[in-house]
RNA sequence: GAGGGUGUAGCUCAGUUAGGUAGAGCAACGGCCUUUUAAGCCGUGGGUCCUGGGUUCGAUCCCCAGCACCCUCACCA
């Protein structure tokens, strides 16, 4: 017999024992009338002997014959319990003993301060509402002069991804993390539904993809037996919706892409993209501002975020700096409207490598990604990228050879992406013909020629304004996560081998 | 994709200095205990030492290959 199933034999030894004495080890409900953090916090003003009701995971058990301690954990925290047969009585006593560290029990009893001074609920009654059959890590924890020692940590990466449940169990604070993060998303769709904002739902599978440089997750249609992708961004989609009526839309939703992971990357990942009639980049970047600002506000009762040892302040305006200018005031060399063969002269200079056939934008990307991105710790917005590196977005109103687009920073991260969007159709056809040159050339991450699109812009589409934020980068920010798997409930892992 | 690290009991980890089938704490089990708190006291059980090959009389340890996870870099809008 394997070691594990000893564990478990037992406890299923243990369940017979108490369906013997009991009628059940998994009740329907329980009438739940306080939690432990309240009972803790209001201990003083209520004083001792009040009646509670609590129901959640045995965590700890000390049993010293006819009188056991423990400790219960519902949502809000862990509370001591405290049973002696005498008031229990002798048959809830011997139910007790055949509980284990993490079964769901609920207890009626009164308040009061053992004489070490923790609050505690004296039992007067027991219920098992739930046995578990499989043993949880046993997590134990000392406070002193305020410091909390955690002993035996349920540490082990893997497993604490592969089994989420038995990590938020035994890891509060992961639970914090993820509340966290409902609440951000939570203040976001408030913030954009209060702006006058629609939040709308495109499809997921689609025939054509497009929106984004990547590759995609292909899929089959058994009933039309076609292929489709799932989408790498919502992009397209919602701009139709502009040129359908509405003024502004957003959408907060899975995107998927069919690449590498690592702490910043998971295959499938949450993208908040919003599109607004009759506005470009300048407005988006005052909305970004105020919106990430109220998230801080909002959820952390603070505009300054510790990320990583250092401090982001929300509450100012975001530094706004050219993409050419950035690259000068990092290397001291303009890089605005030289050639091929002049930009080549500069990194040589710079001594970066790049690889000779690079294009002009791959040149000018990695010149960036090389001596500017590295400093992006306070918020930034770059502003007005080449327009080789985007193909949906408007040519710049006064700076040749430029698009109208944004790229907010902070904490070294690329937290969002904005551009006035290209509603010329002529002009979007050619980009996107530009985009079909260089994947014929074999780059597998230019976009697709999306013909209804085209037709949809050539309907007119509104001046707009579009913006894209990563939701999970976000949240890894302000909740001070150095990889986007602490901030994914069940983040992708390769398969566990049966 | 490259380099490095880790993989031993349910959990957290030692260890085999130099190859002889392994230990601790917690958890579990048994006994004693009606105010204990990271662990009350005494005792007991529990291991495919990641997998597969090789070397060897003998491998958890050495060698080779593989798998998983972590870290760094590369890729990645």
């Amino acid at each position: 017999m394997e070691p594990l199933d000893e564990l478990r034999k037992q406890r299923l030894d243990k369940l017979n024992k108490i369906l013997e004495i009991n009628q059940t080890a998994y009740a329907y409900t329980f009438a739940q009338t306080d939690f432990a953090q309240d009972i803790i916090e209001q201990f003083d003003t209520r004083g001792e002997g009040f009646h509670v009701a609590v129901s959640g995971r045995l965590m700890s058990i000390r049993r010293m014959g006819k009188a056991s301690f423990g400790h219960i954990m519902d949502k809000t925290g862990r509370i001591q319990i405290y049973l002696k047969q005498d008031k229990t009585g002798e048959s809830a006593y011997t139910l007790f003993k055949l509980l284990d560290i993490g079964d769901f029990i609920g207890i009626c009893g009164n308040v009061f301060r053992t004489k070490t001074g923790e609050i505690t609920i004296v039992c007067e009654s027991i219920e098992l509402l739930a046995k578990t059959l499989r043993p949880l890590p046993v997590v134990k924890e000392k406070i002193e002069d305020d410091e909390k020692i955690i002993y035996d940590q349920f540490s082990d990466k893997e497993l604490r991804y592969r089994q989420r449940y038995v990590d938020l169990i035994v890891n509060p604070d992961v639970k914090n993390v993820f509340i966290a993060r409902s609440r951000i998303i939570s203040v976001m769709r408030r913030y954009l539904e209060n702006q006058g904002f629609i939040e709308v739902e495109t499809p997921v599978l689609q025939s054509i993809y497009g929106g984004a440089f990547a590759r995609p997750f292909i899929t089959h249609h058994n009933a039309l037996d076609v292929d489709l992708y799932l989408r790498i961004a919502d992009e397209l989609y919602l701009k139709r919706l502009i040129v359908g009526g509405f003024d502004g839309v957003f959408e907060i939703a899975k995107d998927f892409r069919n690449e590498g992971m690592d702490r910043d990357h998971n295959p499938e990942f949450t993208m908040m993209e919003l599109y607004v009639a009759y506005q470009d980049y300048q407005y988006m970047m005052d909305l970004v501002e105020d919106m990430i600002r109220s998230i801080c506000q909002e959820v952390f009762n603070n505009t300054k975020i510790s990320y990583q040892g250092q401090i982001l302040d929300f509450a100012k305006p975001w530094t706004r700096i050219g993409f050419f200018e950035s690259i000068k005031m990092e290397t001291g060399e303009d890089c605005y409207g030289k050639d091929e063969k002049e930009l080549r002269k500069i990194i040589d200079k710079l001594k970066i490598e790049i690889d000779p056939s690079a294009s002009k934008a791959n040149m000018l990307d990695t010149i960036f990604s090389e001596f500017v991105e590295p400093k992006l710790f306070h918020p930034t917005f770059i502003c007005d990228y080449p327009v080789e590196l985007s193909p949906l977005a408007k040519k710049h109103r006064k700076k040749a050879g430029l698009v109208e687009r944004f790229e907010g920073y902070a904490g070294g991260k690329e937290l969002c992406n904005a551009f006035s969007e290209l509603n010329d159709p002529i002009d979007q056809r050619e980009r996107f013909e530009n985009q079909a040159a260089l994947r014929a050339e074999g780059d597998e991450e230019a976009m697709v020629i999306d013909e209804d699109y085209l037709r949809a812009l050539e309907y007119g589409m509104p001046p707009t304004a579009g913006l894209g934020i990563g939701v999970d980068r976000l949240v890894m920010l302000l909740t001070n996560a150095s990889s986007i798997r602490d901030v994914i409930l069940f983040p992708h892992m390769r398969p566990e081998k049966s």
